[in-house]
DNA sequence: ATAAAAACATACTAACTAGTATGTTTTTAT
DNA sequence: ATAAAAACATACTAGTTAGTATGTTTTTAT
């Protein structure tokens, strides 16, 4: 990698760190720079302006992020709705860097952005439409497995899953605590036995 | 009401609704201010500072808000988890001052408060508490009325409830389409369905 | 080795922000 | 009517913010 190739992902890491912890706004372009250890001029060398970081945040962190563990743990297994229930759960108890306190980064920026930044909410839009198409495909499989009719149901499921999981993070926010997880994992179950 | 009291109320209001549609960070209190055609003098002689303005925002208006269209309608029903279902979709659909595009005021300031501001986070998580308490009252006596079983269902539906409902305003939030409200509800329908 | 380009450093600016200082007007109680 | 208190008005300040101007250093290709 290039020098600076590596500063500028250097910037996009810590700054992801701190918009995820902090929120976008909180975090000001001074902050990223002392946590960094660049300077000003290496950050407008890299970045147009803050936004034009924040929407390569999502590109290029959030993306991967969601790629590894939203969307590939749903491919190629042959137990879908098991997989989707180990998955969340493993998302809300398991996953290093997502934080109780901090929610989930998406849902965070979504929130956040989606009033006044229309780059945000497009980029922001198609991931977490491609999240929604995995949900749906798996879905499906665990559908044509059985033999279960209902074409409308996988659209439907996935928006349910994806919002609860969402809702599920903001109180974890406010509560702080994972007992709120336990009780919506055990909900979560029953819900998805339906399938069953 | 006394003249100070109404433009303290006018501020309050006003205020809610430019933090609910654009954040309260990215609301100024100049640009309230702006809009209430209060003085700043006005304005420090009736809040301290921009977060006891914001503190009251939650106990004034916000939770009256809660109380009547999310509380007061899941009392003295005949009918708890159909009333449910309706209230939800009310909320969706009907309620004129929830916005599509704005999402759930309280999610809203959840997301965005929680990571640094301490005094919010607690008056948030009151008014939470009330909703989930009644939502989880309603479930106990349709679970009453029907003789089911299950101590630890109506908490887990409880926060099902929320959490879904919570995530479907996000997912409203970055569509910009109602079409997803639709969606959710129908499955919202199917999942209440299991108390039947 | 050297020239050009890439990468970085420093000092500055203009706009905005919450909050204050200090005064005036309006209301209220007597 | 008048004094006191409540309510409001204006001008200002100190701190922060994103972004710029202008330079220097480092890397890369020849």
């Amino acid at each position: 990698m290039k020098k600076g190739s590596k500063t500028r992902y250097n910037i996009l890491e810590k700054g992801f760190d701190l918009i995820y912890k902090n929120g976008y706004q909180a975090t000001s372009i001074d902050e990223i720079l002392a946590t960094t250890k660049v300077t000003k001029g290496a950050f407008y060398y890299h970045f147009k302006t803050k936004d034009d970081m924040g929407v390569a945040i999502i590109k290029e962190i959030v993306k991967p992020i969601i790629q590894e563990n939203f969307i590939a743990p749903l491919q190629n297994t042959s137990k879908p709705i098991e997989e989707i229930y180990q998955m969340i759960k493993s998302l809300l108890l398991e996953v290093p860097f997502l934080k109780l306190e901090y929610g989930c980064p998406v849902s965070n920026l979504t929130q956040e952005m989606t009033p006044w930044n229309i780059e945000f909410t497009n980029v922001l839009n198609k991931l977490i439409l491609e999240w929604q198409i995995a949900i749906e495909n798996c879905i499906k499989k665990e559908v044509n497995n059985r033999n279960l009719l209902n074409d409308e149901t996988p659209k439907q499921v996935a928006f349910f899953i994806i919002s609860s999981y969402w809702g599920i993070r903001n109180f974890g926010k406010i509560t702080k605590s994972k007992d709120c997880y336990l009780v919506y994992l055990k909900e979560l179950k029953v819900y998805l036995s339906k399938f069953f």
